[in-house]
DNA sequence: TCTTGATTTGACCGAACGGTCAAACAAACG
DNA sequence: CGTTTGTTTGACCGTTCGGTCAAATCAAGA
C-alpha cells in the first residue's frame, strides 16, 4: 500500500533538498538542458551522493512531474457545479493565478515539458486531463443552457484561464522587464476578473 | 550598409537550411537542450560543414532570435491610434494569433528563451519592447478616456493577448491532446473575439 | 583546360555529460 | 563499547558535447 514506508530524517531532508534543485534546474533549462551537476550543487550535495536517493536524473525529472500534477488539476476539480457560475469561474482563475504566483518554478517546469512536446506526461493530456476538462465543460455548457452565463465555447474559455494565469509564471521575466519593478499579480487578478465578469456576465446586455 | 555583401546559392540555401533545422531543435529543446548534431541533421549537413556556415553554435541561436525580433513586434506596432479602437485591438489579436499558427516554432524558440530567464534578449524587453508596450498603453488609455473602449489596465490587456494567443503555439501538443484531432485555430480566434468584445464594446452596459 | 576559391568531411580534441564503484565515514542501537 | 546499517565521496568509465583542422572535393571563371 505505501509507496514509501520508512524514511529517515535525512532522507527525507535530501530527497526534498534534490526535488527542489531539480525543480530549480528543469524549470529554467528543460530536461534536456539541465545537469545532475547543477542540480547536485543546488542541492548542497555531491553527485554520487543525488545518484544514492534516485537512481537516475530521469527519475527525479519524472518524481518532479508525478508531484506536479498530483495538485496541478485541484484548482479545476474544486469548480463546484451547484456553486454561483460566475464566482465558480472567477474563483477558478483566481485560484490557477495564486498557483502561478506561489508556484511559478511547478508551472515553468509544466511549460518546458509541453515545449519539449510532452514526453513525459503526453499520455496524462490526453487521457486524464482531458476527461476533466469535458466534464467541467458539460458543467459549463449546463449554466450557459441555464441562462445563467453568456453562452460561450467551455473548452476555449478554460484554455483562456490556463493561458492567462500561467503566463504570469511562465513569462514572468517579460512581464516585469515590461512593467517595471512592480508585482504584477495584483493587477493581473484584477484584469482577469473584469475581463471573465464582462465575458459571461448576463446582466449587462441581456435583460435591460 | 549591408552586411551580408555577396551570398552564393549555396550560401543561401545552407544557411537557410541550418536556420531552419535550429529553429526545430532549439524550439523543442532549448538553447541548452539542443546539439549541433541536431541541427546539422536536421539541415542534411555535417557537423564541420554546419560549423563552416556559422562559426558556433551560439551564433546559429544569436542569429535567430534577431530574425525573430524584426517580425515579432510588427503586429503591435500596427496597432493604430486612428483606426476604430475595438476593431483594432481585435485585430491585433488576430494578427498575434495568425502568427501562432503559421509560425508555432518561433513562438516556442521565444518561449524557451524567456523561460530561461532570457539570458539573450533581456535588454531588448527591457528597452524597445517596454518602450513599445508603453507607447500603445498611451494609445489605449486615449481611447478609454475619450470613452470609445471600457476603461481597463492596458499594459495588462497587452499581456492578455499575448498570453492567449501564443499559447495555442506554445501549448500546442496540449491543447490537441485536450480537443482532440480538430484544428484549435478557428475556434480560438472565434473565442478571443467574443472576449475581447465583451470587455471593450461600451455598448452594452454603459449608455443604455 | 587549368587554376583558384568555395565547400565538404573524417579524424580528432578537451571538456562536460550521466552514471558506477569501492572505500571511507557517520549514525543508531544493542 | 562494538557492530551494523545508512550515508558520503574521490576516482573513474564510456559517451556526448561544442569545436578544430588538414586534407579532399567541388564549382566556376580565365
Amino acid at each position: 500500500m505505501n509507496d514509501e514506508p520508512q524514511l529517515t530524517r535525512i532522507q527525507t531532508r535530501n530527497r526534498a533538498a534534490i526535488l527542489s534543485g531539480g525543480l530549480d534546474a528543469f524549470s529554467i533549462a528543460g530536461f534536456r538542458g539541465a545537469t545532475l551537476d547543477q542540480i547536485a550543487e543546488a542541492a548542497g550535495l555531491s553527485k554520487p551522493n543525488l545518484l544514492y536517493y534516485f537512481p537516475s536524473k530521469d527519475a527525479i525529472y519524472t518524481a518532479l512531474l508525478e508531484h506536479l500534477l498530483a495538485t496541478w488539476l485541484d484548482p479545476l476539480h474544486a469548480l463546484d457545479a451547484d456553486g454561483d457560475p460566475v464566482e465558480e469561474i472567477l474563483a477558478y482563475a483566481q485560484r490557477k493565478l495564486v498557483m502561478s504566483r506561489d508556484y511559478p518554478r511547478e508551472s515553468r517546469l509544466f511549460a518546458n515539458e509541453i515545449l519539449a512536446g510532452a514526453p513525459q506526461i503526453g499520455a496524462v493530456l490526453a487521457g486524464p486531463l482531458r476527461e476533466l476538462v469535458d466534464e467541467k465543460a458539460v458543467v459549463m455548457r449546463g449554466w450557459m443552457d441555464a441562462g445563467k452565463i453568456r453562452r460561450t465555447d467551455p473548452h476555449y474559455l478554460i484554455f483562456s484561464i490556463w493561458a492567462l494565469t500561467q503566463h504570469y509564471a511562465d513569462f514572468d521575466v517579460q512581464v516585469r522587464a515590461v512593467l517595471g519593478q512592480a508585482d504584477p499579480f495584483e493587477g493581473a487578478g484584477r484584469f482577469i476578473d473584469q475581463l471573465y465578469r464582462s465575458l459571461l456576465d448576463t446582466a449587462h446586455d441581456d435583460h435591460l
